[in-house]
DNA sequence: GTGTTTACTTTTTTT
DNA sequence: AAGTAAACAC
């Protein structure tokens, strides 16, 4: 079916169909929440490819892979054609690409590791270890924010810092020796690469005559700077400062401003009809933003027609509020027919998913978690991963040390340390320590012949591995080395206590390998070997994994994942201070903390398009003991008229909450309390 | 030298 | 509750 964009008219509102009509010079589109954003970039790229321009001209930045997927299968169905030279893609995935292309020339090789946070502060772990750091002084944690905030821009050196210098170079030629790069060097190095060599540049400005940005409130400086470095004059960003959620990872609004610097002669577009949410809710959303005092004025208006008032219910604890949440679904789903899929439960932090979830397996009630601790951060998947690596790139010293003895094969600390200190004298990463260890003529290392010969079979165990580097059947391979390593065997002896959690996590090895199965087997994969797939895969998160299958099931994530997401029906869990806002972000930052914090549950509000229910616990349990606490302060700025309350339950023991539970069976039929249930 | 037990802290949000 | 580091046992 060819595209029939000749009714664009008819489709948009003036100011979208002006949005989606300028091809042409920098234009910035401010979308409030709702005003059909995705519509406006699907259209507009529709509509530039109808009017002859040709794939390969176009690139779109995201921010998540979710949403780079769902641009493209959407403007996919609008016009009906194959889009094999499009570039949608995430700012992280489009700086793999080139540096997949032309790293060499920044002296890194194109096997080369893509190190996550947990890589990283392995790596300044043991960097730290040989420079002689105390314990207490090697803070990892914070050090790796340092050191992301000093390669960003973000900070200088100061005196307090001053003691780290040295470990950062050692972090930094850590990586080089390793042949590994980090999160932030995905944006920073191609903004090296562009610098230091104009020809790449110019290749690439060459290709793309159209950018567009998504999300542009939060892309950070080096973002800006590599979009600025690409651009000619057609540039379009999307964004709404009041969704600016990401600031603790440099996102900086304020290049909006920059923005409007930097392209003289850029045209603004302001896109205020709310098409998601009903008046209620948006007026809601709008009494809370408007207690910010630092954002761009805006008058968001809906022509939804009033709804249902806000729910507010403060269970007695976690628990109480998980079971107000499933039979609220259930009693929705059967009252008004809705599917599972309709309903949204939002938190704050990825630790209230818990109660939440053995809520709903109890209640048999499907759901998906998106986000949460991501799948590869799973220590059974990053150990499957680990040996991946270090197949594809011998000298990845961090994923080695993680997989040379787990499962044990009899290195231990010793060992390792000797080889530690043989690779130091080199100046060589582990691996041709081991190398030079194990084939030299007498044990001079100081490593017995015995354990020599555990180190050999290692490495002829990753040698004939190779094989997975080229060829098909890589999750064969994969499942084949899954079983040689025993590592069934090795969960359940880590797990003594519980061989569920021993099968569990089995299961998680199972379901990546059947992922790259469907990976390889995909006709869109261009090239299905393990760097193609390496390079993918530290930058998905979960439901990036199993696309498809979070039909019919209720949705849990947390708010940051919830961004450019709708849901008719949505919960917002745990609306207590110290959670949202939350209490780290309240002592650390001040008024601006605040005020993000507040951007987040203005966008946690703005996901709903018919009802919003949100609870805010009395108590709740927290590492050993159990806390009273209060109702966020954002809840006092949702204009009362709005709101319905639920009455609050009295009593605490079993008996009294099967009464409490029978009650709120019925107040959904009946409501107990008045006005709810009816138009507000 | 290696593997197991015990004491101890802890990380908000994600590419 | 889970991951880490140091102490302890083999």
């Amino acid at each position: 079916m060819a595209a029939d964009l000749s009714h664009l008219k008819d489709e948009l509102n003036p100011e979208q169909y002006q949005a989606v009509m300028t091809t042409e010079g920098p234009i910035l589109i401010i979308a409030g929440a709702g005003s059909g954003k995705t519509r406006v970039i699907t259209y507009r790229i529709a509509h530039m490819l109808d009017a002859g321009i040709p794939q390969s001209q176009i690139l779109a930045l995201t921010f998540t892979n979710k949403a780079a997927r769902e641009m493209e299968t959407r403007v996919k169905e609008l016009t009906g054609r194959k889009l094999q030279n499009l570039t949608i893609a995430t700012f992280h995935a489009f700086g793999v690409k080139i540096l997949r292309q032309d790293i060499e020339r920044l002296g890194w090789r194109t096997n080369f590791s893509i190190y996550d946070e947990t890589d990283r502060n392995a790596l300044i772990k043991e960097t730290g270890r040989e420079l002689q750091f105390t314990a207490d002084a090697l803070d990892v944690y914070k050090i790796g924010i340092l050191f992301s905030d000093i390669k960003t821009g973000r900070k200088n050196w100061t005196a307090a810092s001053d003691m780290y210098r040295q470990l950062y170079e050692g972090y930094q030629q850590g990586l080089r020796l390793y042949n590994a790069v980090d999160f932030d060097d995905l944006i920073t190095l191609p903004i090296r690469l562009f610098r230091e060599h104009p020809d790449v540049l110019a290749r690439y400005k060459d290709r793309y005559r159209y950018l567009m940005v998504d999300e542009f409130q939060d892309t950070s400086h080096q973002q800006y700077e590599l979009m600025r470095a690409l651009a000619g004059q057609n540039v379009a960003v999307v964004g709404d400062d009041d969704q600016s959620i990401y600031s603790w990872r440099g996102a900086d609004y304020q290049n909006i401003i920059n923005f409007e610097h930097d392209f003289p002669g850029m045209k603004e577009i302001r896109l205020e009809q709310n098409y998601r949410s009903t008046e209620t809710i948006l007026a809601a959303a709008n009494g809370v933003i408007s207690h910010n005092t630092n954002r761009k004025d805006k008058t968001l208006w809906s022509g939804n027609g009033g709804g249902k008032p806000i729910e507010i219910y403060m269970p007695e604890n976690e628990t109480a509020e998980a079971q107000f949440i499933t039979e609220s679904i259930r009693s929705i789903c059967l009252q008004e027919k809705r599917k599972y899929d309709d309903f949204c439960i939002l938190m704050r932090t990825n630790t209230q998913s818990r109660p939440l979830e053995e809520q709903f397996l109890q209640e048999n009630i499907p759901y998906v978690m998106s986000g949460g601790t991501s799948f590869f951060q799973r220590k059974e998947i990053k150990d499957i991963i680990s040996y991946l690596r270090v197949i594809a790139n011998h000298d990845d010293d961090v994923n080695l040390l993680r997989i040379i003895n787990t499962p044990r094969r009899g290195i231990g600390r010793t060992t390792i340390e000797r080889l530690n200190e043989t690779a130091r004298t080199l100046d060589v990463p582990l691996w041709e320590a081991i190398t030079a260890v194990i084939s030299a003529d007498e044990s001079e290392s100081g490593i017995s012949e015995s354990t020599r010969d555990d180190l050999r079979s290692f490495v002829t165990f990753i040698e004939n591995n190779r094989t997975m580097l080229s060829g098909k059947g890589l999750a064969k391979k994969v499942r084949a080395l899954v079983e040689e390593i025993r590592y069934f065997d090795w969960l359940i002896a880590e797990n003594p206590k519980s061989e569920k959690a021993a099968r569990f996590k089995y299961l998680n090895v199972e379901s990546l390998i059947n992922s790259m199965d469907t990976w390889e087997n995909n006709p869109d994969t261009k090239d299905a070997n393990l760097y193609a797939y390496l390079n993918r895969i530290t930058l998905l998160s979960r439901d990036d994994l199993d696309d498809g299958e979070e039909k019919g099931k209720v949705n849990l994530m947390t708010i940051h994942a919830a961004k450019g997401l709708e849901f008719p029906v949505v919960f917002i869990a745990g609306a207590e201070e110290g959670i949202v806002p939350h209490a780290r972000a309240v002592e650390e930052g001040g008024n601006a903390a605040v005020e993000e914090e507040r951007r987040l549950f203005y966008v946690a509000i703005t996901r709903a398009r018919d009802k919003l229910f949100i609870s805010a616990c009395r108590h709740r349990r927290r590492l050993r003991d159990v806390i009273a606490c209060e109702g966020s302060r954002f809840l006092d700025e949702i204009p009362a008229s709005l709101v319905a309350y639920h009455e609050p339950p009295q009593a605490v023991d079993a008996k009294a909450a099967q009464d409490i539970l029978a009650a709120m069976r019925k107040s959904f039929t009946k409501p107990i309390v008045p006005g709810f249930g009816r138009k507000g």
